[in-house]
RNA sequence: CGGGGCGUAGCGUAGUCCGGCUAGCGCGCUUGCUUGGGGUGCAAGAGGUCGGGAGUUCAAAUCUCCCCGCCCCGACCA
């Protein structure tokens, strides 16, 4: 390719709407431009480098035994229905209307179609194990796009959906995709590592994400250097020691803390309760009912597994007149005792209750975090504006429904496997990999006949690799203060040549020409830079670019009979021109 | 949706508080000369509904109201 022939719009200044490094030099290097909010073209260069990333992704998901499809991105609510997705992915399901007044989901992925597709086409165990990908065009009803590629309302995903008979072939699929995903992101040259996963609202119960590091990575990750434990934080699990027990028995006290509405006042004077012996108090509303969790003051509540660990689908914070009308107190002075608002009286107790069962919140669960198992001589909220109750007994005094692991894990915090403190950094997400079960098979009746003659829903996983996303990560880890360094694998064009004349009948020229002919004909993509711009020109575009080999032909070294080959992260060698051909495809398999 | 910020030429911006503009600057673009190994130098040019609408005023980029778009934080995140 010629330079003068495509187009490469690079900027010598960022836009002011592009704020992580990747972002910028997407604009800058002339890859993509903004359309709208989350909406990007793909300009020549960028295109390149995408289908680049997709190609290898398709070798090697066909490798790993996947075939290829490719499924409609218009998809009728209906399969959604079935599948109970309508509801539950309502709130990123693009929604649009046909003139005829008909609705029709945007496809955010592809789990409906694909499943109706196996119950139609896939009758016996003799057709499986099968795993079905595709490549295409993603809509997410994202309410805030960010970051240029990494969160937009319109990207390249790919998917994968597997089909088996029995959990063991499900976990053997899950097994091929997992090995796949490691050697795509390497072959990326991305340094990405599996992580284990929430699942969210795809379901299931057996899941992995690859995580690129990366400060500006929306994810944290928990991670042991020790034994290789990693997790996201929505999923981490600490070897931390529970609260424990510290004397027996004393009967619950009321004490006064007017204006107390913190963990942190408490443990100031005049009360000097340490946050490790108070209980925190939360209310939740899950799927429009309040729910009441306990975790340990200095704990924070992690919102994800609370949603795993019960099932519920929508999860938020009370408001400050939900957390009345269900417990009689404010935030800040909440409590799971005294329920029944014991410290009233009369008429005014029987309407407080009354309105609360008005409500439909008379009757809520208690969950609370394990670290608190067993603990007791613990203060917390007396549901009473202005006073606490010490001498807390949990078991004792507490009705609590359920025990699960709730809280978040910080850094230093033993690891659960091997002791050792975790550590936790931020990472961008490029892919996830889920056991999915027998959730959408049974759903959508994607069963199968088996050996016996018993009918049998399919076991089911799904892959998921963010194309456009991994390509923002690949320059998201590869940049220096010059611009892109791709690597060789990905790169718009591997080599740039660059001839400092560009008379065609100049030698430099001449010589770019034959140069661009035979690193052709070996299947290495050149771009010839043939603008008859400046050096410093040339050579600043190149390095904005990222091109991992540039050939400079200047008089100076043409004169010595020499040209200068540059890798993009290295030092400038000067080779003979008869052996410049040789020492570049020499570069391109060391690079 | 809540909080904050922004919108002036292709990109980056000054001017906005305190109304007085023929709207300035750098980069880029065009033309000529110059230079020719890291964004050359000089000169001449083109390019603006100051996001849109309504209002206040002798006068609006500047003040008021409404709308639109964009960015950041949060909520959300198959």
């Amino acid at each position: 390719m010629k330079w003068t022939q495509t187009l490469i719009p690079t900027l010598r200044e960022a836009p002011a709407d592009a704020e992580i490094v990747s972002h910028k030099l997407l604009l800058r290097a002339g890859l993509i431009r903004k359309l709208a909010g989350g909406v990007y073209t793909f300009l020549p260069l960028g295109l390149r480098a995408l289908r680049k990333v997709e190609k290898i992704i398709r070798e090697e998901m066909d490798r790993a035994g996947a075939v290829e499809v490719l499924m409609p991105a218009l998809q009728p609510p209906e399969i959604w229905e079935a599948s109970g997705r309508a509801e539950t992915a309502s709130n990123v399901l693009f929604k649009v209307k046909d003139s005829a007044g008909r609705q029709w989901f945007l496809s955010p992925t592809a789990e409906e179609v694909i499943t109706t597709l196996a119950a139609n086409e896939i009758n016996s165990y003799r057709q499986l194990p099968k795993n079905f990908y595709q490549i295409s065009l993603k809509f997410r009803d994202e309410i805030r796009p960010r970051f240029g590629l990494m969160r937009a309302k319109e990207f390249i995903m790919k998917d994968a959906y597997s089909f088996d008979t029995t959990d063991e072939g499900a976990m053997a699929s899950y097994k091929k995709m997992y090995d796949a995903y490691t050697n795509i992101f390497a072959r990326c040259g991305l340094k990405a590592f599996p992580v284990e996963a929430d699942t969210g609202v795809i379901g299931g119960n057996y899941s992995h994400e690859f995580m690129v590091p990366a400060e500006t990575g929306e994810n944290e990750v928990a991670f042991c250097e020790a034994c290789g434990y990693a997790a996201n934080i929505e999923k981490a699990t600490s070897g931390i020691p529970k609260t424990g027990a510290r004397e027996i028995g004393a009967a619950i006290e009321k004490f006064a803390t007017p204006g107390v509405v913190t963990i942190e006042a408490l443990s100031k004077e005049p009360y000097k309760i340490p946050a490790n012996r108070q209980i925190k108090t939360l209310v939740y509303i899950a799927d429009s009912k309040p729910v009441l969790i306990l975790i340990r003051g200095d704990d924070q509540l992690n919102e994800t597994k609370f949603a795993a660990k019960t099932g519920a689908v929508a999860v938020r914070a009370a408001t400050p007149q939900e957390c009345s009308d269900t417990l009689g107190a404010k935030p800040g002075s909440l409590g799971a005792i005294n329920l029944q608002f014991e410290h009233l009286t009369g008429k005014v107790r029987d309407e407080m209750l009354e309105i609360r069962k008005h409500l439909g919140f008379d009757s809520f669960k208690i969950y609370a975090d394990e670290r608190l198992q067993g603990a007791n001589d613990m203060t917390t909220g007396a549901n009473e504006d202005g006073f606490h109750l010490k001498n807390v007994s949990i078991e004792r005094d507490i009705k609590v429904t359920a025990w699960f692991d709730l809280r978040t894990v910080s850094a230093g915090e033993p690891c659960v496997k091997c002791g050792k403190p975790l550590k936790i950094r931020r990472a961008i997400e490029v892919g996830h990999v889920f056991k999915l079960g027998t959730k959408y098979s049974e759903k959508l009746n994607a069963t199968f006949l088996d050996e016996a003659g018993a009918r049998k829903p399919s076991v089911m996983g799904c892959y998921g690799i963010g194309v456009t996303r991994t390509l923002q990560a690949i320059i998201e880890q590869g940049n220096d203060k010059d611009g892109v360094v791709w690597p060789l694998s990905v790169a718009p064009y591997q080599v740039c040549i660059t001839p400092l004349a560009v008379a065609p009948e100049s030698e430099a020229m001449k010589l770019a020409e034959k140069f661009y002919a035979e690193l052709s004909a070996k299947s290495i993509d050149v771009i010839l830079d043939d603008r008859d711009e400046r050096p410093g020109v040339k050579f600043k575009d190149a390095d904005l670019v990222g091109f991992p080999i540039r050939i400079a032909l200047g008089e100076k070294s043409l004169a010595k009979g020499e040209v200068e080959i540059k890798p993009r992260n290295g030092a400038v060698q000067f080779v003979k021109i008869d052996v410049a051909v040789e020492a570049v495809l020499a570069l391109a398999k060391a690079v």
